[in-house]
DNA sequence: CACTCGATCAGCG
DNA sequence: CGCTGATCGAGTG
């Protein structure tokens, strides 16, 4: 089965998201980018997504639909959580995440850092003992600078342990902002 | 394989 | 403070 992926854009007042889905779920959640992101039709990647290689095709029109709505659905609840963490408070609900392809210490990692609630922190360390690796401190570091769906996993309440920022893919200044209206002050 | 590079950290001066 | 060594996952050739 091929992937058809779909992305979508979410408007806020901090700019233009834009969503990734699969047909598991949320794959990529990106910052708004500093010049302007056009182009939002339904994006088609992979050769010809057959759901089902034999099914006819009014079968796959009738699959692709419900596929569509399915990720319709997953998209409002992208939307309101991420709405709601940038007005700084809590994720009620997330849609299904599709970490398919990344590796399991990379996924320990962000199932570790989605425990982490809104207005507390934790620091590397901290993380790499919560999933039993405590020596791989600085491999936390890297499977936080790899982590597809920034704000909603939220890796951006990761600080080092001396308790200064550390680092943030997504910039600095982000990571600043998106604590500071957790109230969490450093 | 054998490298290199980090969003680290504790220890030491 | 700043420096250094230990540590380990991921990426590269």
């Amino acid at each position: 089965m091929k992937t058809q992926s779909v992305t979508l854009p979410i408007f806020t007042s901090d700019g233009q998201f834009v969503a990734h889905y699969s047909e598991n779920g949320l794959v990529e959640l990106d910052f708004p980018s500093v010049g302007r992101a056009p182009s939002f039709h339904c994006r088609r990647r992979g050769n010809e997504s057959q759901i089902s290689p034999t099914s006819s095709a009014p079968a796959r029109d009738s699959s692709r639909r419900l596929l569509q709505t399915k990720i319709r659905h997953w998209h409002r609840t992208t939307e309101a959580a991420l709405k709601a963490v940038l007005a700084g408070g809590a994720v009620k609900a997330l849609p299904p995440l599709d970490w398919s392809g990344k590796t399991e210490f990379q996924k320990s990692v962000w199932r570790a850092l989605r425990k982490i609630r809104c207005g507390q922190t934790k620091s590397y360390g901290e993380i790499a003992r919560a999933i039993g690796r405590p020596r791989a401190v600085r491999a936390v570091g890297g499977a936080c600078g790899a982590n597809p769906i920034p704000v909603l996993i939220p890796c951006h309440r990761v600080l080092a342990a001396n308790g200064k920022i550390g680092g943030f893919s997504g910039g600095l200044n982000r990571k600043r902002e998106l604590l500071a209206r957790e109230g969490v002050s450093l």
